[in-house]
RNA sequence: CGGGGCGUGGCGCAGCCCGGUAGCGCACCUGCUUUGGGAGCAGGGAGUCGGAGGUUCAAAUCCUCUCGCCCCGACCA
């Protein structure tokens, strides 16, 4: 991508609004741009962000046995009143209505939804267990929206759902979930945490979080310090030592960014989701359910990662893996920066950046680091003439200068050891 | 929803108390000079002062109503 096409400005100047790392860095670098109160717009740098995080996500999902489907966000009232939840879940819920006045609501989950669907595909044991999951925009009336992509009230999520035959096979892909969940955060180069949590108003008597530890999280989590408990402070509270151990308790604050939870028949058994089994006798499905914020986890990286110049992406997410910057203009019009910009791409298709704008070289470093591509390739002209460039690690800071002719492999030995 | 604050060119703000022809910085456009860490000079474009009503010879400024946004408390990926 040339930057020549990049209509979209970098800020020198901080948003007034904006309290968090995240929100900030986002505004400043041309990721979001605010629509209103919680709703944003994903400028191009974030939607490859987002493609990114949910490539992973998806793989995830498939490799443990789930299959891609997508729901309407627009739900029937009714379906809401057939479990009760039309009442219960409060102001939350963004409702409205048709032409013929007949009651909608904006899914902010998917609960009823699904398993309509499920009450109606499957009649046998042998269709079971089923594990269904989408990636798609969540509607919720927040009380208070904040902090940019942490707590909107339209976002985006990835929504997993589990149909079981019985309580062991549903934990048991809900033992699969949470090992899912790790290999997605690992990959993502996140450090997260999975912590013991309640149900609220999704149901079910089992549920784990998973956390990232931020300053700016609006959640607690108590851990032991002498062994691996830990806990939402909602589960935790009352508790004076570890459960297991007897060991002290800390507290730190941290985002939640996934959340699993075991609903056995919570949904099924008054929405008629019913099966057949072996006997012939009709079951409730056993049901759980798994979500991950996937623009939350866009603004968790970066508040995980950045530092007083800008965002520091992992090289799982990040926009563009690796950023040319030629200087002056002899530079972008150097055989050698062309020839090198087409290796580039040719090894690295659509991971590379070009900032080819016609602007010093400060204002360059500067939106090179605000934005945080891992990596930047400097094509001074003295260098140049020489037959060299320069590599930097956003990262590290490190430099090193090397002929033109070695840099892409340099590069895919760098991305390497920077866990790509 | 309670408490606090703010709405003035794209962004950040001053002006309001004490009414009198809307200003600054950044960004943008043109030209010249510059060119490895956010350049200099000169010129230029751009604002229904959130909206409605009122007071007044005159309203960004005073009054009333309204909408939006932000921050602090009760919910959640």
């Amino acid at each position: 991508m040339r930057s020549l096409s990049d209509p979209f400005l970098t800020l020198h100047e901080e948003p007034s609004d904006a309290e968090v790392a995240s929100h900030r860095l986002m505004l400043r670098a041309g990721f979001i741009h605010k629509v209103a109160g919680g709703i944003y717009t994903y400028l191009p740098s974030a939607v490859r962000v987002l493609r990114k995080i949910e490539a992973i996500v998806r793989k995830e999902m498939n490799r443990a046995g789930g299959l891609e489907i997508l729901m309407p966000s627009l739900q029937p009232a009714d379906l809401w009143e057939s479990t009760g939840r039309w009442e219960k879940y409060g102001k939350e819920l963004f409702r409205l209505s048709d032409r013929h006045e007949r009651a909608f609501a904006l899914g902010p989950t998917h609960e009823e939804v699904v398993t309509s669907l499920m009450a109606g595909l499957v009649g046998s044991y042998r269709q079971l267990p089923v594990l269904v999951y989408q990636i798609q925009t969540k509607y919720r009336d927040e009380i208070r929206p904040r902090f940019g992509l942490l707590r909107g009230r339209e976002f985006i999520m990835k929504d997993a759902y589990s149909f079981s035959t019985s309580e062991e096979d549903a934990k048991a892909i809900y033992h699969k979930m949470q090992e899912a969940y790790r290999a997605i955060f690992r990959k993502l180069g996140l450090r997260a945490r999975m912590v013991d949590a309640d149900s609220g108003l999704i149901g079910g008597n089992l549920s784990h979080e998973f956390m990232i530890m931020a300053p700016s999280g609006e959640d607690t989590v108590v851990s032991c310090q002498s062994c691996e408990w830990a806990a939402n402070i909602e589960k935790a509270e009352g508790m004076d030592a570890c459960p297991l151990c007897q060991g002290s308790l800390s507290r730190e604050t941290a985002i939640e960014v996934g959340h699993v939870f075991y609903l056995g028949q919570k949904y099924s058994l008054p929405m008629n989701g019913l099966f057949s089994d072996q006997d012939g006798q009709e079951k409730p499905f056993v049901m759980g359910c798994y979500g991950i914020g996937v623009s939350r986890l866009m603004a968790c990286a970066i508040e995980q990662s950045h530092d007083d110049r800008g965002m520091i992406w992992p090289v799982s997410m990040a926009p563009f893996q690796i950023s040319v910057l030629p200087l002056g203009p002899a530079a972008s019009e150097s055989p050698f920066v062309k020839d090198l910009v087409e290796a580039l791409m040719f090894r690295f298709p659509d991971e590379v950046y070009i900032d080819d704008r016609d602007l010093r070289a400060g204002v360059k470093f500067g939106d090179a680091d605000l934005k945080g591509f891992p990596l930047q390739v400097i094509c001074g002209e003295k260098n140049l003439a020489s037959g060299n460039v320069e590599i930097k690690v956003r990262k590290t800071g490190a430099r090193e200068v090397l002929p033109v002719k070695a840099v892409p492999e340099r590069i895919s030995a760098i991305l390497e050891s920077l866990g790509a």
